[in-house]
DNA sequence: TTACAATATAACATTTAACCTATATAACTG
DNA sequence: CAGTTATATAGGTTAAATGTTATATTGTAA
C-alpha cells in the first residue's frame, strides 16, 4: 500500500498547494501551475513528477500540453486510511485511559 | 495550519510505523517502541522528537520512562481535511468531465 | 552515594531532496 | 522547413534529513 509515500508527495510545500489548486480548479496545465510559484518550471515539473510517481495525480497529453488532474482515488485511500486509523484508536482508547488512572495513583 | 507538516512527518517508514503501533498499542514506552526497529535508539528518539513537534503524538513521564501515545486530534485534522478535499474534488468533478468531452471532440 | 536503566543531546558522516541553468524533445505555427 | 511554445531531462550545488557512536541527564534502586 505504500502509504508513506503518499504521505511523503505531500510534505513539500508547493506540491501540497499543487494538490489543493487541483482540488479547485479540476485541470491544469503544468505551465499554468508553475505560476503562483516562486521557483523554475523545472522544478515545478520535477515536483508534477513526484507526484504522479506517488499516485496523487494523472496527466494527459492534448497537442503539446500536459494537463494535470488529481486521482481521486489516492485521496480516498488517504481518508479511509485515517478514518480506519482513528477507529482502532477510538477503540483502544477507553483501555488506556484506564491505564492511565492507574498510573496516576 | 501548516498541514504539509503534518504529512511530512509521517513521510519516512519509522515514523509511519511508530504511529500505527501507537494506534493499536494506546501507550508505549520510548525503548520499547524502539525495539521492532532496526536502528539505533537516539535515531528512534529523534523520529519521536519529530512526531512530538509535528504534534502527531504527546509524551509523559512516568518515573524515568516517557510513555509515548498517539495525539487523535491530529489524526482527526487529516481525516476532516481530506474529507473536505474530496467534497472540493467532487463539487468540480462533473464540470471537468464536459471539459474532457468536449476536448476528446 | 554509587551504579544502573531509560532517554536525550552532541558531533560527525552520509544520503537524499530540492533548486538552478542549460539543453533536449515534441508538437504547433507560419 | 524554421521558429516558437510547452514540457522534460541532465549536470551540478547546497541544504536538510537520517544514521552512527559517544556522552549527558535524570530517575531508580541497592
Amino acid at each position: 500500500m505504500q502509504i508513506d509515500t503518499a504521505f511523503a508527495a505531500l510534505s513539500d510545500p508547493t506540491r501540497m498547494g499543487i494538490v489543493m489548486r487541483l482540488a479547485e480548479a479540476g485541470e491544469v496545465d503544468a505551465t499554468e501551475l508553475a505560476k503562483p510559484f516562486d521557483i523554475s518550471q523545472p522544478a515545478v515539473s520535477r515536483h508534477i513528477k513526484v507526484l504522479e510517481t506517488a499516485g496523487w495525480v494523472n496527466r494527459r497529453q492534448v497537442g503539446n500540453r500536459r494537463p494535470i488532474r488529481l486521482n481521486p482515488e489516492k485521496l480516498e485511500q488517504i481518508h479511509v486510511w485515517t478514518g480506519r486509523l482513528r477507529a482502532t484508536l477510538a477503540a483502544n482508547y477507553s483501555r488506556l485511559d484506564t491505564l492511565l488512572e492507574e498510573d496516576t495513583k
